[in-house]
Formats: structure tokens, sequence, C-alpha cells
DNA sequence: GCGACTTTGTGCCTGCGTTCACAAAGTCGT
DNA sequence: ACGACTTTGTGAACGCAGGCACAAAGTCGC
């Protein structure tokens, strides 16, 4: 009953695991040993259902009448994130965006460590920012450390040649924070954060509410 | 031809909106007075039956044979998210990561504008980043303008007080930096936007990847 | 003016994700 | 030890989103 479908877990639920892992570490602060799927699903924003159906995936570890162990669950989830190990990352574009994720203590916290800060600005490069020493691109390549994970905060120009050459360098997981498309070979993963994308989703809903109030208040009125 | 089923636009489809936006605006820049859907696609990062089936949601704009036109797609979509007027923002929390918003011009260029700056911390609150004044949360419910977007960039622990004074001063749309769940009333619209998440989803895959890679190497060696 | 060509718009189908209903399995009181 | 109760795990149904195939509609060459 230990590992029945390894290989498929569902990306919806990839995506709902770090908010489990969130969920478990509140509870876990409240010295609770143990947490039923309601309770945990309560915390983590989902129903109970999607939660064991999503915990189901990877291997049930919950005990019937009583719940799920809550160290065990949450050791369970890292190691299925891979966070066991810590994560190399490379911070490329240090402008207002960049420097305020290289001063994030969050990354540090479980799972990731920045070992990179690169920038082309000359003012820039050979400074110390947050106790790193910032590179070009062609000084990490050559002489830097390896990075599994690149993030990106530089313009939208420069995006695209950065993410290649991060790609050349054997980086295969990318977050991207510049406001354009990347387009990068088969077997890299790109994902994009993008607060004007969010933004303009909820002027969406924003808009329709108001058309909504606009029209209850000429009905009534 | 013009406004078929208008009210039932599905969220994914508006969740794509935006890259589409984008995707004009360089076409536009290019001088293309029209543009297939093929060609727009590519450009966004979709198929062009998605593409299409997608426009074809928010009244068919285009032209048979030819495709569509830049500049009054543009417009359109830019109807459609409600990017005509200018949405008043609030930034709460003015961290190294609030700050990097505040000074981030990409909110102006469309549809938003940054009206209020808000932080509790006595040291910060009468002082002046990027020309407004920040306030204390008091101040602005009592005397300030009015704001239709909230941005959290609080840390987690203060994010829920946060969202509950934001919504009693009528705010319906929140923007949540902070990492953690945060309960709002119905009609009450959050999006979150977690880098550590993000992170820890790239982490996932480049783990099944390296554990392929291993596999590969065992089974060769 | 007409026919060939291009490109859009859309009905249908397939696959995925979510929810429901219920059986399996374990705990706790007596 | 046994029965009532609690909670998990999962098969089945349902709904949504994406892709295919094709008809509709317009342009361009001659």
């Amino acid at each position: 009953m230990a590992e029945p479908a390894r290989r498929g877990v569902p990306e919806a639920t990839v995506g709902r695991l770090p908010g489990y892992l969130r969920a478990l570490g509140q509870a876990a602060e409240r010295g609770t040993p143990s947490i039923s799927s309601e309770e945990l699903a309560g915390l983590a924003g989902v129903r109970s259902t999607q939660l064991r159906k999503d915990l189901s995936h990877l291997g049930s570890y919950g005990v019937r009448g009583v719940g799920y162990d809550v160290a065990q669950l949450s050791a369970q989830i890292a190691r299925e994130l891979g966070l066991t190990q810590d994560w190399p990352v490379v911070i490329v574009g240090l402008g207002n965006l960049g420097r305020a994720l290289a001063a994030y203590r969050g990354f540090a916290t479980r799972g990731f460590r920045v070992v990179a800060l690169v920038d082309e600005d000359p003012a820039l490069v050979g400074t110390a920012i947050e106790g790193l020493t910032v590179r070009t691109l062609d000084q990490l390549a050559s002489a830097g450390p390896r990075v599994a994970i690149g993030v990106i905060t530089t313009p939208a120009r420069s995006a695209q040649q950065v993410a290649d050459r991060l790609v050349a360098m054997g980086v295969r997981s990318i977050l991207n924070f510049a406001p354009c498309l990347l387009s990068v070979p088969d077997g890299v993963e790109v994902r994009r954060v993008d607060m004007a994308t969010e933004l303009q989703i909820l002027a969406f809903h924003e808009q329709r509410r108001s058309l909504a109030d606009d029209h209850a208040e000429e009905t009534a009125g």
C-alpha cells in the first residue's frame, strides 16, 4: 500500500502539493500530531475529497478513523517535491525585483539556495549583494557553480537570450518574471509569474461586477 | 455577429487574454495592420484553434481570408478586460517586494495606477516613496482615495487582517503575494502569486528528470 | 465576374479534473 | 471481544477545456 502509481501524479495535483505542505507546517506549529483530511483541506483551501484523491496519487499514508500523521505526511510530500535536497538557484537581472528576490529569506527556508547573482550592468558586476558577488553570464558559464534553476528578472527584451544562455549551461527549469514568452527546447520547463497578467484578470472580474452593479441600480431605480 | 455570448467567457480564456494583448502589442510595433490567427497564436504561445475559439467567445472581429485587425482586436480585448479605465491600486506592505512593485513602471503602462502605499511601520509612515506618502491602513480607510484593487506584500502573519480591512473598505479584488490562504467573503476575488510554490513545482519536475536520467545511466552502464 | 485560395468560426469528440457516493479499515467505549 | 463510529481510499458520474474536421465567408488573380 506504499507506492501505487508513482509515475502518474497529475499536474493539477502537483500544483496543490506546495499548498498542502504549507498547511501541514501550520498544523505542526500547533503541535497536533495527526490531522484529518477535512481539517487539512480547510487549511489548504480545497475540498477534503480533493485532498484525499491528491494524496492517493502518491501512496496513501493515512490511517482510517484517525487521519494523517503530520510529520510523516509532511516529509512524504517534501520528498515527492524533491525538497530533501537543496536546489542551486541563480537570479539573473538585479533590478528592483531581482534584488527583492535575492533578499527574500523564504528561499532558503527549504529546498532552495541562491548560489549566484547575475547582471550585465558593468556598474553592478563585481559588487556584493546579499553576500554574493555579482557576475556576468559569461563568468557564470565559465567558472560558476552548477545551477539547476534559473530565475529571470530582466527586462523582457533580454529575457530570451538569457534563457538561451541558461539552457546552454544545462539549466532545465526556469522561473520567468519577464512579461514575455520564452521559447526553449523540449525538456526545459518554464513557469511564468506576471503581475500584470494577474492584475488584468482581476480587472476583468472587477469590471464584470461593476457592470452587474450598474444593471442592478438601473433596474432598481 | 458582434456580441454572441458575452456573459459566458470561460475562465481559462480570460486567463489567456492578457497574453493575447501582449502579443498584439508586439505585432503593432512591427507595423503590420492585420495578423492571422496562426501568427498571433505563435506570438502568444498557444495553438491557433485555441486562439480562434477564445476570440469567438467575445464576438468575432476577424475577417476570413485576411485575419484580425491588430488595432481593433487590441482595443476589443482591452475593453473586455476593463483596461479602458484606470483602476486605482493600493500596495500594502513596503518591504523589499512592496517597494519593488511600487517602483515597477509596468503598472502605469495601461489600466492600473498605484494611488496609495500602506505600511504600519512608524518609521515608514509619513515618508515618501515613489512620490507617494506612506500611510497606515487607518489613514487610508478614513481619508484615502477610493481603491479598487489591493496588493498585499506583507508577511504572512499580517495578510489576513490586512485583507479583512481592505474588504471592509470595499475592495473586492486582491492580489496576494503573502504565502498563505486568505479567507474572504463571497464576491471578493483573491489571486495568489507565490514564488515558493512555483519553485517547488519546478523542483518536482527537476527531480523527476533527475530520476529518469539516473535510471537511464543505470540501464546504460 | 468567376473560380481558386485563404482564413475564420464552430460543432463534435476526446481526455482530464473535480465531485459524489460508498465500501474498506481502523479506533474507541463497554 | 464486539459493536458503533470515524475517517480514509476509490470507482463512477459529471462538467469543462482542448483539438480536429469542416463549412462559411471573404480576397485575389485573371
